[in-house]
DNA sequence: TAGATTAGCTTACAGCTGTACGCTCAATGC
DNA sequence: GCATTGAGCGTACAGCTGTAAGCTAATCTA
């Protein structure tokens, strides 16, 4: 078994169409603003071979968000599991994020720009990766500290949606200001913890 | 005083390319998919003469900015003075924002596409605006509810953000699902505005 | 080994883009 | 009244785009 020479060569080929277009991706170059034909350049692959990978570039960038959320779900596993061996959730949470931030900002840069973008199917699946984090946070949240499901649910939201409104603050900065960042981010999130706890003993007392 | 007829006409037809800016807007079309012709097209003049009153199409942009943000800012004090009137101050600003964006939904797609968009200019001219709310809000929290100030200006901007995503989610969305959305909001503001509570009496209990 | 498959190439084309240039002619200032 | 100004227009062009068509040569299949 293992592929032949050529699915081999088919696949490398392929990996270099996503590569390009996530290596052309920065502050000033999002992906709807990429042509095929730049992104055939940047693999050394004539534009017409392009179709040989993919429909078109909205198949792409699916591809290329699917691919992001994967990593992204994959690293802050890994950050779960330094925060099992003891420390604030919230702290080791928030650096790991940042970490991943600063390795992977061009992962970063496509979810956080095609969430507000364009195309439907885009939003769609930025979407569908952003609800594994919340649902995983509610679960735990819930289990954990005994929220009811639906302030579970708000709460983890909320965890979230901070969360990656700081990271879009942050793909822009240098290292000092993200440190300041991370710290506002931590104390916001804290905020919101408490304010969880407070709304569920009220629940709970009457 | 009174302007010439000559100056009026002049005034009308840049009116004429900015509405025609905003009306092409919408959930699968951003600002920056429109191009100079298109815009042109719209407002029944030649592409050339465009550039009689905009630079060039980053200009119109920033001038739709600073429009919408304006925009918004009045439509907010609005609803601050009828929040003055009596009730929950966190109610009726949702209430107030979710009529904004269901009268002016093009004003807030460019602000809401364009702060994670590809041109500095734009994210700092978004960024400008929001900056506006964020610090309204943390010095009436500071005054009203004596809040310090690093707390204050914390819990503002998480009422902001929170107040932005649902803003973002609520766009496409339907009436009905519209009212699920702000009651979630509600919820996940008063976790925030009792967290920053919370947090404000252990710091001054020590 | 002979024939079928297919990744990648070259060439080609129509459609769009931004914008340079120069004209017209109504409003303006003197 | 006459010269100046300037908003809007038409024409033109080079550069980019997506993609259709057909070829080549290496790999796969039988």
């Amino acid at each position: 078994m293992g592929m032949g020479i050529r699915a081999q060569q088919k696949e490398k080929t392929r990996r270099a169409l996503v590569d390009a277009a996530f290596n052309q991706l920065s502050a000033e170059r999002s992906f709807s603003s990429l042509s095929l034909r730049e992104v055939a350049r940047e693999a050394n692959i004539a534009p017409t071979s392009f179709y040989r990978h993919f429909k078109d570039m909205n198949e792409l960038g699916l591809t290329m968000v699917d691919e992001g959320g994967l990593t992204l779900r994959q690293m802050m596993r890994k950050g779960r599991q330094r925060a099992e061996a003891g420390g604030s959730v919230i702290r080791i949470s928030v650096d790991t994020f940042m970490e991943v931030l600063d390795s992977n900002p061009n992962v970063f840069r496509i979810l956080l720009h095609e969430r507000s973008g364009t195309s439907a199917a885009f939003r769609a699946a930025v979407e569908r990766e952003i609800e594994h984090f919340i649902s995983e946070l509610a679960h735990y949240t819930e289990a954990s500290a005994n929220r009811s499901p639906v302030l579970a649910r708000a709460q983890a939201e909320a965890l979230v949606t901070l969360v990656f409104n700081a990271g879009a603050a942050a793909l822009d900065m240098k290292r000092a200001d993200r440190k300041v960042l991370a710290d506002n981010l931590v104390m916001q999130l804290r905020m919101v913890a408490t304010g969880a706890e407070a709304l569920q003993r009220k629940l709970e007392h009457r």
